[in-house]
DNA sequence: AAGCAATCTTGACACTGTCCATATTGAGCA
DNA sequence: TGCTCAATATGGACAGTGTCAAGATTGCTT
């Protein structure tokens, strides 16, 4: 029952129970990712995750109508980090792109999907996009990081001036093989880590080749 | 509480409730595919399989251990379906692979998950891989499903007497574009049913080109 | 100070996977 | 034929789940 100010000092002090918790939205996404990554999606229920947090069962329900939205907030996380590793190539503008950037890229975004595996099952998982109850953010934040990712392919595309591809059809395809190297490396179905880079690898030099082919 | 002989007549006949059923094991497996397939994953119950088919909640603990194991048997038959598609390639022994049968290939994979995407969902699914718990069964079917399709890849290549690509490199990548395509789809993300055929040429042409690339 | 909206709590309900003891059955052996 | 035994099916029970409805607490605004 003890009780505190808060409007002023900073809220998250720990230590008794506070009032009305004041930041508890930011901690169930994040103890939401945290019991993903920890147990998988079969370890996530909302009333644990609340006793972990120690309000009621049903406090987070005033947070997210679901856990469907929880997820998708979850999942929205996700998309704005993906973005940044997208959006962030060692491209310089103008220049011509090297296979060296292109490799890098591959093997930032597999990389992404490996230390971001909790939320990555949850961005591309069906579990969310045949609901039909994606939340107007998420589907916002997916659609322009996928924005952002043809724009990137756009832009190698561009810097090479022989190149005769059609972006939209390569970023496509590209992107299904990172997808599917990421999933096939997060659900477990590859072990062998150590292929992880020889497959990027591989695949950097298919998607280099692919941009220069003529038709 | 009507009973009736049972072993010399065929005990399928519907009607009233038999003996000991004789079927079961058979019926489990078509009836949750046929309930993952209308109502997803989430509308897959032991309770509501059990009811579906008549018998009591625990029956068909009976023939599979657990949920876990039930789900497992499934995956094994959609190896074994897959498995023919990718066994049966237009695809002469000595002459030269075409284009043509490339693109084929492509397509029945992309096809075979959209049209058992209940099946593919499972196969290649973290529920299973990550669970420690596979079935010795499906771990034989799977990697005898990866095996088969490294083998056909391989033929490919020894096709083309120029061709210098790494069969087993090439194989992880190009399975990891069709896994990415069919994923993609089958999860809701790419809703395009039309851009299916599209990015599979394109993927397809991919491969092509990548089978005659010298290093 | 009063009121209101946001936030948190407790109780309840239907549903889930699965263990246990029990009953029924079919097949093999005397 | 009759008896036994393992395979199969059943109902009860338990802990756990998502979520709704009603009530209590709190902080902000007027």
């Amino acid at each position: 029952m003890t009780n505190r100010q808060s409007s002023l000092v900073e809220p998250c002090e720990s230590g008794d129970k506070p009032y009305h918790h004041g930041d508890l939205r930011r901690q169930i996404l994040d103890e939401a990712a945290r019991l993903l990554k920890e147990e998988g999606e079969a370890g996530l229920s909302m009333r644990k995750l609340a006793q972990n947090l120690g309000v009621s069962r049903t406090a987070p329900y005033h947070h997210f109508k679901d856990k469907q939205a929880l997820l998708c907030g979850v999942a929205e996380e996700g998309f704005r980090r993906l973005r940044e590793v997208v959006r962030t190539p060692p491209y310089v503008e103008g220049a011509e792109i090297s296979e060296a950037a292109v490799r890098l890229f591959v093997h930032r975004y597999v990389q992404f999907s490996i230390d971001n595996a909790e939320y990555y099952e949850l961005m591309f998982g069906a579990r969310l996009w045949k609901s039909e109850q994606l939340t107007e953010s998420l589907r916002l934040e997916a659609h322009n990081a996928f924005k952002v990712y043809i724009e990137q392919i756009r832009l190698w595309q561009q810097s090479i001036s022989t190149s005769t591809v059609d972006a939209l059809r390569f970023a496509q395809v590209s992107w299904s093989t990172l997808h599917g190297m990421s999933r096939l490396l997060i659900d477990g179905i590859y072990l062998d880590a150590t292929a992880i880079n020889v497959m990027s690898d591989t695949a950097a030099k298919m998607f280099w080749q692919q941009l220069y082919i003529q038709a």
